[in-house]
DNA sequence: GGGAATATTCCC
DNA sequence: GGGAATATTCCC
């Protein structure tokens, strides 16, 4: 084994980490989950989305900055559906 | 008058803009306040200036963040003066 | 969407 | 202290 120390989220850069982490945890899948398929995750409230969850993760609690970001790293992928009520 | 509008803050740098307005507030002179001379600023209560005063100016809280982008900007001044009880 | 400016973190 | 990586904002 060449590497043995850290869990693989080591390599994983820390936004995408953070994001699966995000969406990955299940008391808020109220506000953001998994979509069927496991290839992508769906904003249910995107006003509790960007005021309450983003903060906990993120130095902020903007949509367009966590957009900005996802942009750099899954440009062109069809990884997120909104959903606005 | 080549610039008419907007006024001269539009031309500093928001981290120094906002420095300038946090230390300037009379209301928080318990926690940082000018130096007697105005050519410094005195932090007299880093806890409260960290997590407090920070947090109303900057995306985080984090008092070595702050030094960190004070040195940006003026490196090698003598501009503050820290006291710790 | 993304380039660029600025901010924040991480680490030496 | 500051270089570099990453994050956040600003603006097109």
């Amino acid at each position: 084994m060449e590497e043995a120390q850290g869990s693989s989220f080591d390599q994983v850069p820390p936004f995408l980490a953070k994001t699966y982490n995000m969406v990955e945890d299940p008391s808020t899948n109220a506000i953001v989950s998994w979509g069927a398929t496991g290839e992508s995750f769906i904003v249910w409230n995107t006003q509790d989305f960007e005021k309450d969850l983003l903060p906990r993760y993120f130095n902020h609690n903007n949509f367009s900055s966590f957009i900005r970001q996802l942009n750099t790293y899954v440009s062109g992928f069809n990884v997120l559906h909104f959903m606005d009520f």
